[in-house]
DNA sequence: CTCTAAAGCTACCGATCGGTAGGAAATTCA
DNA sequence: TGAATTTCCTACCGATCGGTAGCTTTAGAG
């Protein structure tokens, strides 16, 4: 066992409170006071368990990938057919907002135009652009898969297909948090996805 | 004639200086010594000028609307083919970042989510948005007409197609904000307009 | 029970935030 | 040349920012 006083706070837990203020606020909108006072925890024991407010960011970052990002991404592979993993990777950004609460939209998209300010710390740019980076290829791994399975439309790019529904997400996730109606983005999804029919699965023959 | 000292500074032109430092730093990222220091003017001078930091944005914000978003409006209703219209637009996104001093991307859909925050101010909140919906209803509004005109692919319902194009815009705005490359962003437009071939409209039987 | 190590807190640091008081400078009107 | 008016700037306000010094409290190790 390890010596001394023991933490008072769950450290995931608190994360995760912190990650959704980071989400709704923003880096410099969420300040370490505000912080503290919504977990309960006085501002210094903010900095002993996370470090400075910077990589207290990028942990709450990472924590946004490993809980939300592995499992859009999982789900995405498990389902046999292209299309319908992709619908419901839209599906998923168009019902985001009350699942829990984190604020609506998807946190990423959200950072990318909170953090290109110059003042932002370098490394809290970097790790989101590369967060955004790494959607982008997850989705093109999925469509390179699904192009040597036979289902995707003929002729069509995977890399493109995955840069096309990358952006159209960054775009549902404006949408969400400017208050769009749900109704509008399935509208959106719809219209996105009308031009991709069903039935190109090889067990759909 | 007015008595009194006369001001120092072009207020249009001093406006648009200010809009660029709005838009690539946000509401809160731009301060207002930053922002005197970038016009060369005092502090209170911009105070004097423009009222406080919430009405100086709302003028930035409607300077933008004036200069950037009725031009775009213009040539968006000047194309007579509607598919070429909007692909315009979309070029226009992609093309935005160093035709001048500004920052890439778009104002409005930079500050859709830098203006989310509880913080913000009510009334740049809802500018915001204000403008993002009158930016879809330019859309509909066109396509509306080219429905008319029967420039639209068959079966198309033109609010519907305003949303989806709106919503493309938007994730075009963040990919450029994010730093995205030109030709990601090109084939992203390629395969939006992709599913609709030119020769619907009517002078191109 | 004592010592050590880790975590808790109050109270504070300098810097910067948005915003303003109040006087000097510049211009028109009489 | 005054008086009136408007803009200019220096210097300052309280509040808040990110971050920390230093003491107290809670635990395990001996």
């Amino acid at each position: 066992m390890v010596r001394g006083r023991p933490r008072s706070f769950d450290r995931i837990e608190t994360l995760d409170q912190i990650l959704a203020l980071f989400w709704r606020e923003g880096f410099d909108g969420a300040s370490m006071q505000q912080i503290a006072d919504a977990v309960g925890v006085s501002k210094p024991s903010l900095y002993d368990a996370f470090g400075n407010k910077e990589s207290l960011f990028l942990a709450a970052l990472a924590r946004y990938a490993d809980r939300d990002g592995q499992r859009q991404i999982a789900a995405l592979e498990a389902e046999a057919d292209a299309r319908l993993a992709v619908l419901g990777l839209l599906n998923a950004m168009v019902d985001s907002s009350p699942i829990c609460g984190s604020p609506a939209g998807c946190m990423v998209v959200a950072s990318a135009s909170l953090c290109a300010a110059s003042h932002i710390p370098e490394a809290v740019q970097g790790a989101v652009r590369s967060m955004l980076d790494r959607s982008t290829e997850a989705l093109a791994r999925r469509f390179e898969r699904a192009a040597c399975d036979g289902d995707l439309p003929p002729g069509a790019d995977p890399r493109a297909m995955a840069a096309y529904f990358g952006t159209l997400l960054c775009g549902l996730g404006v949408q969400a948090r400017a208050g769009a109606s749900r109704d509008a983005m399935r509208q959106v999804v719809t219209s996105a996805m009308g031009t991709w029919p069903p039935g190109h699965h090889r067990t759909q023959p």
